[in-house]
DNA sequence: CATGAATGAGGTTTCATTCAT
DNA sequence: TATGAATGAAACCTCATTCAT
């Protein structure tokens, strides 16, 4: 039987046990192998088991279905994501929008980059509805985050802030992707932190207006 | 691991009966409907055919595979994008970076929203390596225009032009398709450009160096 | 020209479970009857499948495709049939040719008669490339088998024994099939062994030389 | 449409005029040119028609379906050899069995090594019902030729000249299609025809009684 | 809980055949 | 009469998922 009406998300149960947490991690761990070693298309659950070192059955005890298993792969990395630029905004509320930027820069590279191979992958699971949701929903938050950070810049005010953090991420992704997938040159992360840095000040140097020392805007 | 012959990519028959020229765009059109009705998954070529109201053999008739047939949409796509662009470049050289950007990001942006349902559609394609691939290389086509473009500019010095359109593209291409994917909303078009040129601006105004102070060359 | 991959032909899993090597053994059989039954260019696999009370996923769990399913029942029923011959060749060194020849043709005639159903349904399959170079290897192992045992005959020797040798074979190959595929009279198989044995015996006395002056053998 | 009730064999025009004639030639060499270069498997109409230089319609035109052209090279090649052997049997009424044997050995051997890839890659063809049907048929003619000449041997008498006959045939079909298949070695012919001689004589004198000249011996 | 053989719906692709031009 | 684009039934094969062991 094929995928019937899209069976629930949640993975089946909730590992409490280690061993079963193990088990999971090895799954996730395997899918993201497959992923890049054979494409999105060749990945299929045996495979998965089968580099797992599981049985497909197993599979099934922990993810209700292949998509949940994708899903929740995807899941787990943009939080992961998301919860290193959130940490990064709020150890930042109050400075200015250079440190500012040079913070969310770093986490959101550094996240990415730690597990590149993941992140790289990934890009091919994120193509369903439910996917683009997510990750809409995942940027969402590191924008909020962003934006409510940099409400509170010491030298700058900004009009669209919701607007601007997305334009801020999106261009960040993009160029991201783009460095990930085109297989990143070794030294050239090097650079790509101070670009970034360089794109992002940039923009928000356009958008926002200096902010007179001893004035602190008023609005949110 | 299985190996994948990934046969041809090449279309089966050039058409050059007015007929069969009808019947592939036919079928193109169809598949972006397919596309964006049910999502690349569901996407079969049996419904591509139906859709485009021809027998699954015309269809195979004109295309070897599936695989074929995505890539070509894809392909088109670009290229009518990075045509786009690559004319704006020429038509620009020698002028000031700032009517650069606004030409650049005026011809990116209308090629892309032109048929934003094909470019939304597109995303959910560009998933294998050689779909990444052809992204890349056409990129690339749209850097190389933008760098010996910028190379020109009558008011500002570049040192790493490659990396630099690079990013600039990259960018951009993040932005549009998180517009694209999130919907676009109708009048932030508007603003998009208005901000994709300021992201684009504030970007290469700090990467680049003024060329002749004093000398603020009038354009019209 | 198309280039055609023909992948493995070997068998998907060895069955070493009871339950798989029954499937296997089942299928096997099927095969045969629906080559009987509705000829080979009937035969699919599905129809396999059906006739075998299995699945079609079965059916491709233990042959990766329908060309090693065929490849497979022929190569079983050839073998057997050469481990015959080749056990009446070991058994007979040493012996006068009319024994020879009486072993041999007994043992060949026996084994194909055996499961006359199986010999007559695959002559339809031994038609592609490998399918004929599998009957020649098959075929050369009896010969070899027959020449190592003429070799020792006690009343005659022989000039060009390969040679020799393929022509019984390849002889008496083909009154086989005339007789098979002409749907065996049932008493006609009695006279058939004497009269196959009168060709082998006609043609070995021919080419080969008597040893034994004075000896002039007697019939057997 | 698939093949329904396997429809007429017979050729859908009788070529009277010279195109037409020519056209069904053309279109029978390409028949054989294609089974002799990529198999029965992956020998299609279209495929014929290419390699004939007409298009499939007019492959149509000529062969109401698939099936009716490989049965009409077929019945050409076996009326052609049949015709043969019927000839010199006819014309070795009378003679001594010697005689006879080297008569046919030699039409046969002949008609089958004229058009050696004919022969080859027709045996791939002779494998459904009706084939076979046509194979026995002809085969029959050859033999009532064979026993009617036999039986007017001036040396010897024979018992049961149908199955003699029969057996001398598939005796020296065997041979011949092994050698065939088996990639005719090109010397090999030569002492092929002197073996095949000393086969079928072999046989026919361990079989037939010898007549004393002048002794019209009557039968036991 | 783990296993992996079995399932079968359904996807991809082929190719004999027709028929409008 | 020749053409070859179009057809669509049906073949091959995969793979998500289940369930008896």
């Amino acid at each position: 039987m094929r995928a019937q009406p899209r069976p629930s998300l949640e993975p089946r149960k909730t590992p409490i046990q280690t061993r079963s947490a193990v088990t999971v991690d090895v799954i996730s761990e395997a899918t993201i192998q497959v992923l890049l070693s054979v494409g999105p298309d060749q990945l299929t659950t045996t495979r998965v088991a089968e580099r797992a070192g599981v049985s497909v059955g197993t599979l099934y005890q922990y993810f209700p279905n292949k998509h949940s298993l994708l899903f929740s792969v995807l899941q787990q990395h943009l939080n992961h994501v998301a919860d290193a630029v959130e940490r990064a905004c709020r150890q930042n509320h109050g400075e200015r929008v250079s440190t500012m930027v040079d913070a969310v820069v770093q986490a959101f590279l550094d996240a990415k980059m730690e597990r590149a191979d993941i992140s790289t992958a990934l890009y091919a699971v994120a193509t369903g509805r439910e996917e683009t949701a997510l990750v809409k929903k995942v940027g969402k938050r590191m924008q909020v985050a962003l934006a409510s950070m940099l409400a509170t810049a010491s030298d700058a005010q900004f009009d669209d802030l919701p607007f601007t953090s997305f334009l801020v991420f999106s261009a960040m992704g993009g160029v991201m992707r783009a460095i990930l997938e085109g297989g990143a040159p070794p030294k050239m992360v090097r650079s790509l932190r101070k670009q970034l840095v360089l794109l992002c000040r940039g923009f928000l140097m356009s958008v926002g207006s200096c902010a007179q020392p001893g004035h602190a805007g008023g609005d949110g």
